[in-house]
DNA sequence: CTAGAATATTCGGTAAATCGAATATCCGAA
DNA sequence: TTCGGATATTCGATTTACCGAATATTCTAG
């Protein structure tokens, strides 16, 4: 991923990065909703909920269609926002490694790394970075 | 998801909302790397990068092991990390809906809704919420 | 056209994030 | 034990996020 893409993925990050932006977009998974409707559902005000909304809309992760006084939002990214709400609901276990399982680790990237670009120039500059102290 | 969940999943995405961090997860994706490795690899300082570091850490998305003087970080939870960033990385089509396509949608939602939890006292006091604006 | 409902925007204040510079801490080699 | 390298922490300044209150806008029924 280059710089600029991360910057591009960091400010889609940013969007779903808030409580209040989460509970819209389930509820939006669930299907379209006015604003009166989310209003009803979350603990927010009315201007609030539309500021997120627009941090939402903005991210391109909503849109709404007009009908009549009403604004129906929706999901237009569906996918996207399906798959990250699982994503942060699931619990992963978090692992704890020791220095040898590391070092051992590096080790056999750096061979790896060796066999795969072998020869080229950008291995050969990349190659040669290790720690100068030592145990 | 409740609100203290959603509080949480939204903690854990703001860990990984700057471009920094998402460039630190995945460097170690790639394998254990101390801080002077990512130095080189990232347009950042050592300070900087340190502080990202400590916000990764306590999302429990990164722990070290002490090598010497060195402190080899790792992801304590590569899969996620590996799913997040494929997931921001991918790009799903935006989709526009019409009015119509939302109404119809709505509909097909409430009568779903009524049929599943027919004639339960929670359903009778959910459903008749409906616009007082028509068209 | 006018009123009222639905929604958005603006404004101001407060809190949180970010960064660099400087400094502190920890560790192993000599 | 002293020194230099690796890393963390603190501090202050700047920017950005967030929220409520007030106000503006848009739409339709009458």
């Amino acid at each position: 991923m280059s710089t600029i893409e991360t910057q591009a993925a960091a400010e889609l990050l940013k969007a779903f990065s808030h409580p209040t932006r989460l509970a819209i977009l389930q509820e939006l998974l669930a299907g379209p909703k006015c604003v009166t409707d989310m209003e009803e559902l979350l603990p927010a005000r009315q201007a609030n909920i539309s500021q997120h909304l627009g941090v939402l809309r903005h991210a391109k992760l909503v849109d709404y269609a007009q009908d009549g006084a009403l604004r129906c939002y929706y999901l237009c990214r569906p996918r996207l926002v399906e798959d990250m709400l699982k994503l942060v609901g699931r619990d992963e276990p978090i692992i704890k490694r020791s220095a040898e399982e590391i070092q051992a680790d590096k080790e056999r990237l750096a061979k790896a790394m060796e066999r795969q670009t072998e020869g080229t120039e950008k291995a050969r500059s990349e190659r040669p970075r290790r720690r100068k102290a030592a145990r």
